[in-house]
DNA sequence: ATTATCTATAGATCTATAGATAATGC
DNA sequence: ATTATCTATAGATCTATAGATAATGC
């Protein structure tokens, strides 16, 4: 149950993997880490890596732990020697992918910085390959629970802070939730045109419409009540 | 295989189920459909209605069918036996909800309407209901794929057709990300306070934000390439 | 006699665990 | 000797089906 603190290490060679369970067609062992025999490190990271990509394409459920371990190239019962649950490898996986962006990116530049993140192809992980795991695994109800919405808190605190009107943090997360559901026709649906769509052109279109939405003091038209976009200047 | 075409009835009185599966805490069978032993029809339209809640609340791959035979207070076998497949139950009540909406309401009036559905109470079924059902099982990848891309389609293509902007195709596409993102953050996720918030409110942000990106032929600033919020009057 | 409903179960998963095996460090 | 890895399997699902039962219409 307790596994003395192993950190992901270097990430450079590669190497065909030893023994192994059977493979479905799509699976292919090791990608990017190394895999030294014997070599709890590595093979921790490799699960976390290869978790975090079977997560992404097929969703917490529909993802099986012996998908991860067939594409990790480890035995299935090792991640539950490393992880303990496979539920606790989906809170690791989101954890490790979505502060890394959160730190290293200064408010003002975050949204577009994310929303980049989303439009760029959900291959590579960090912060877009968390994106797809969050939008394929939201539906499980209590899958990713607290991890999840601490995350969402974070990145729309931050954003908030741009804003001087009193509702700014609905505000941030009206713009959050955008991103989202972007995201979603985007990675998960696959909706065209939106899907091929250029980034810049999707970036400057909600950046030009959000502008005054994350930036300004005053609600354009507040007064609550019949609000329609019938009106024509 | 072949169900000789049964069409969901009235929806009137109440009674209590007779024989019985084991039933879940929160599983009330019946809400509103009447349970007249023998009534095929009405037995059908028990499943329909019972599924779109157990589909809306746990998504598709969570909910089992005994879930939902349980809160219908029909026999699990009579699921395959009026539609064949758990895939298959998913189609129809994705179907049935979607189409419901779109035909009635003018295309100028169509965004606020299913924006306003999405922030209503998630209870009732029609277009709300479809929408958890969607957000929550759009994770599984080939779940419910067909119906509900025509049917995104569909609407994108109303509202498109508002707009003279050349790429309006795309602009009615972000417009309905946001309003499936806002649905998510709401309804999914639930994150405060834009879960707690006035519709009206939301709907004024929103609108307002929108505005030009549906209606205006010209793209406020179109250079595609460097599109920040930074350059302030 | 027809047909709506129920019982029982096949068959295929999937997570998780217990304990055997084998490669390293001493 | 330690510990990373593998084998084998328990135990709990879940969808779907085959065939029995029982309520209606004639």
């Amino acid at each position: 149950m307790d596994t003395s603190e192993l950190d992901p290490g270097e990430h450079q060679r590669r190497q065909d993997r030893p023994g192994g369970g059977p493979l479905s067609e799509d699976t292919r062992p090791g990608e990017d880490i190394p895999h030294r025999p014997r070599d709890a490190r590595g093979t921790r990271a490799r699960i976390l890596h290869a978790a975090g990509a079977v997560f992404a394409e097929r969703g917490y459920e529909a993802a099986t732990v012996r998908d991860i371990a067939g594409r990790a190239g480890v035995n299935q019962a090792l991640i539950f020697r490393y992880f303990g649950s496979k539920k606790a490898l989906l809170t690791e996986v989101m954890a490790q992918g979505g502060k890394q962006q959160l730190g290293s990116t200064p408010p003002d530049r975050l949204f577009e910085t994310a929303l980049r993140g989303v439009l760029a192809d959900g291959g590579k992980p960090g912060w877009d390959r968390m994106l797809a795991v969050y939008l394929r695994s939201i539906g499980s109800a209590d899958a990713a629970p607290d991890t999840v919405r601490a995350l969402g808190e974070e990145y729309a605190a931050a954003l908030a802070a741009l804003s001087s009107a009193d509702d700014s943090k609905l505000r941030a997360q009206l713009a959050m939730a955008w991103l989202l559901g972007i995201g979603l026709m985007r990675v998960v649906v696959g909706q065209e045109p939106l899907a091929s769509a250029e980034p810049d052109e999707i970036c400057g279109h909600v950046l030009t419409a959000l502008d005054s939405l994350l930036r300004d003091g005053e609600v354009p038209g507040d007064r609550a009540g019949e609000q329609r976009p019938d009106e024509r200047p």
